[in-house]
DNA sequence: CATATTACTCTAGCTGTCAAAGTAATTATT
DNA sequence: AATAATTACTTTGACAGCTAGAGTAATATG
């Protein structure tokens, strides 16, 4: 498990990423990191909720309540145009990122 | 210029990195980080010195004065045996980083 | 009916970044 | 010689993001 402090910054991007693929709700989003990451990564459930809070706020995500669930009653999100806009900026200045990084990280 | 919140995690590292190759002061090692990134990043010098304290405290490195400057005392780094084997982990916790926020960067 | 799981919310605390202001010595400029 | 610019470090206070912990509530399982 990579430690959450390191990630922190790359939440949102990872968080819209999976909402651009579809609609989907905070469990099963949480779920599917998981399980993307191998486990390698797993979203706290506060933290994850902070990140939507957070996108909707910035009105890169958008909120709705499903009407089918398992348990407590799923609140589904999707990303908004700007969203979508947005992400792809956070692409491009990861590939940034990881150069300047790369930098610090080779040759010892 | 990326934003600093994103290399957040990182900063430990880079100055690590940075004092292993040979011990530095502060202002000498914010020069370094704009050369070698070509400005594309900055780090800020109340971050700096939060950083050394934070590493000294955690004994990853040691201070001491040097008795030359072209103003100020200088106050030098120097990596620890501590510091040394931190700083490759460090490395190694990179190339899983990496990796997983590749997943989420890549296909769209 | 008890327990587990699904699903979300809120609060309080911690840590890292950094603007701003300050101290102080050396070097360059006029 | 006085002034400004640069070098060099320190401290304070504010703010933002992550998260443990506690709570609420509905559905599924045995």
């Amino acid at each position: 498990m990579v430690r959450s402090d390191i990630i922190r910054g790359h939440l949102d991007a990872i968080i819209l990423r999976l909402i651009y693929e579809k609609d989907q709700y905070g469990y099963e989003i949480s779920k599917e990191i998981s399980l993307r990451t191998n486990d390698r990564f797993q979203i706290k459930e506060a933290t994850l909720y902070a990140v939507f809070q957070r996108l909707e706020r910035r009105e890169l995500i958008e909120s709705y309540f499903g009407d089918i669930s398992h348990g407590g009653k799923r609140r589904y999100y999707k990303i908004t145009k700007l969203g979508k806009a947005y992400f792809k900026e956070t692409v491009e200045e990861w590939q940034e990122i990881k150069e300047i990084i790369n930098i610090f990280m080779e040759g010892i």
